[in-house]
RNA sequence: GGAGAGAUGUCCGAGUGGUCGAAGGAGCACGCCUGGAAAGUGUGUAAGCUUCAAAAGGGCUUCAUGGGUUCGAAUCCCAUUCUCUCCGCCA
């Protein structure tokens, strides 16, 4: 959510800036601009009356206490007035913070100046590119095929379990989930940061402070019963640790970083995209998390861009980094690079990972802020996180890529975590 | 799941209708004291809103949350949530 400030001080600044989302802001703003004015009236009106109230009550106190009972009702007489009064503009500006909170949560975050303009994918900007690309005969197979040939990863069973997109990993397709998850810990946890285990399922709360909540809700899995909803990524529990919190200034940096299982509804879409473990309804991810200062927030995004590169350099897959445009960025994000790995049967690469700068976006949401060194002001921290990563994709390319006739050999730093160096 | 007790500031804790944003203590910050430290001592110590204000300061709101009673609520009533104790169940 944008800062009211930020709209009254520079209106003109967020309208521009949302044209570089494709979003038309300038009916938003000017109602929001108008509706702030309003509630500002009411609020010094409301203010004042119960100002005066309050006197009163105080007045009436005295009087009591002194045996003046008949002076005291007169003064009571007085108060009916101003009560219903009161009341009136309390249910007015009610009305009118709902009306400008509604506003408010429509309007996508500013990006940030170093977004590129663009409306589809195809104009995202390709920052950089890495690793080799597979030098592989003509008999490739696609990870599904794999999947199967090597009996690790049972999509059928998982139909028959739960439903289609939870897959029953087995054996060394186990193993080798359990294996990127603790190297890509291992590497965050060595690279400064805190892990946390976090629960799955989160309260209401929890799923408005980091934005999933009014308008996302179809994407989530809901536990009706107990009003609970199952978390589509680590983003929400880590960093709901931080809603309503007040840091202070040497508690920089902040760097989280935890594993959990995603889920996803995701509106269904059929065929080769979603095919195996392109998409699933149930995956694993290992998130990043980190809280800055604004002043650090944009070099603290490159550093996690640097380190989820160097993760993928170490699985020596190709990839690319792309800096996404304006039309491909999150509703909640001023700046994100995305992480692609190619997969060499499926001849596409694959998101493996995103990486953003939501500036005082969620914090504003979220109440998350820190005291300056003064221990005068308090200021929105800025909330950046990534993954790092998320493993279905990986692992299809992993299986497309290293896919030998002797079977899928494993890259040398996750070997002391499969316990074996080719999967058979 | 059943029965009971409770929820107050960074923490502990007082407060059962009137000047209470809230005693007292701890912690923390700054000062005095000290050769330095401890002890002692003094001062300060929440957040949000604000077409009051240049600022200092002032006004309003907030004692789990949401409603209600009242001129006036931390205090009374109702609902919800959470915590603790006992019982039950259980990895």
């Amino acid at each position: 959510m944008l800062t009211l400030n930020l709209l009254r001080e520079n209106p003109e600044l967020v309208i521009e800036r949302l044209k570089i989302k494709n979003f038309d802001a300038k009916k938003h703003v000017e109602q929001i601009i108008e509706l702030d004015i309003n509630r500002r009236e009411l609020q010094f009106e409301s203010d004042a009356l119960l100002a005066e109230m309050n006197q009163l009550s105080k007045e009436i106190g005295i009087l009591f206490k002194e045996g003046k009972q008949q002076e005291a009702n007169t003064v009571k007489n007085k108060t009916v007035e101003i009560k219903e009064r009161i009341k009136e503009l309390s249910s007015k500006s009610d009305e009118v913070n709902n009306k400008l909170n509604e506003i408010l949560v429509q309007l996508p975050n500013m990006p940030s100046v170093m977004v590129p303009m663009g409306r589809t994918p195809e104009d995202n900007v390709v920052v950089r590119k890495g690793g080799e690309m597979p030098a592989l005969g003509n008999k490739v197979m696609p990870h599904w095929d794999l999947a199967s040939k090597y009996n690790i990863i049972d999509f059928e069973l998982g139909n028959k379990l739960t439903g289609s997109g939870f897959p029953v990993y087995k054996g060394k397709g186990a193993r080798l989930q359990r294996a990127l998850i603790n190297f890509f810990l291992d590497q965050n946890i060595a690279a400064g940061y805190q892990e946390f285990l976090p629960p799955y399922m989160v309260n209401e709360d929890s799923a408005y402070g980091t934005g999933q909540l009014p308008d996302k809700e179809g994407q989530m899995y809901h536990a009706t019963l107990d009003n609970f909803y199952l978390i589509p990524t680590a983003e929400v529990p880590v960093t709901n640790i931080f809603r309503d919190v007040i840091l202070n200034d040497s508690d920089f940096p902040v760097k989280c970083t935890a594993y959990t299982p995603c889920f996803r509804r995701e509106a269904g879409s059929y065929g080769k995209d979603v095919r195996g473990l392109n998409r699933l309804h149930q995956f694993d991810k290992v998130e990043i998390v980190q809280i800055q200062k604004p002043e650090n927030s944009y070099q603290a995004l490159e550093e996690m861009v640097n380190h989820v590169e160097s993760l993928i350099k170490k699985l020596e897959l190709p990839y690319r980094i792309l800096k996404l445009c304006g039309g491909d960025m999150s509703f909640t994000s001023a700046l994100t690079y995305d992480f692609e790995v190619y997969s060499a049967a499926q001849q596409r690469w694959l998101e493996v990972s995103s990486v953003s700068n939501f500036e005082s976006f969620q914090s504003n949401r979220l109440k998350l802020r820190y005291k300056d060194k003064s221990g005068k002001k308090t200021i929105l921290a800025h909330t950046l996180n990534g993954s790092s990563l998320a493993l279905p994709r990986i692992v299809a390319a992993l299986l497309e890529n290293n896919q030998t006739n002797d079977g899928i050999l494993m890259p040398q730093s996750i070997v002391p975590y499969t316990g074996f160096s080719i999967l058979d």
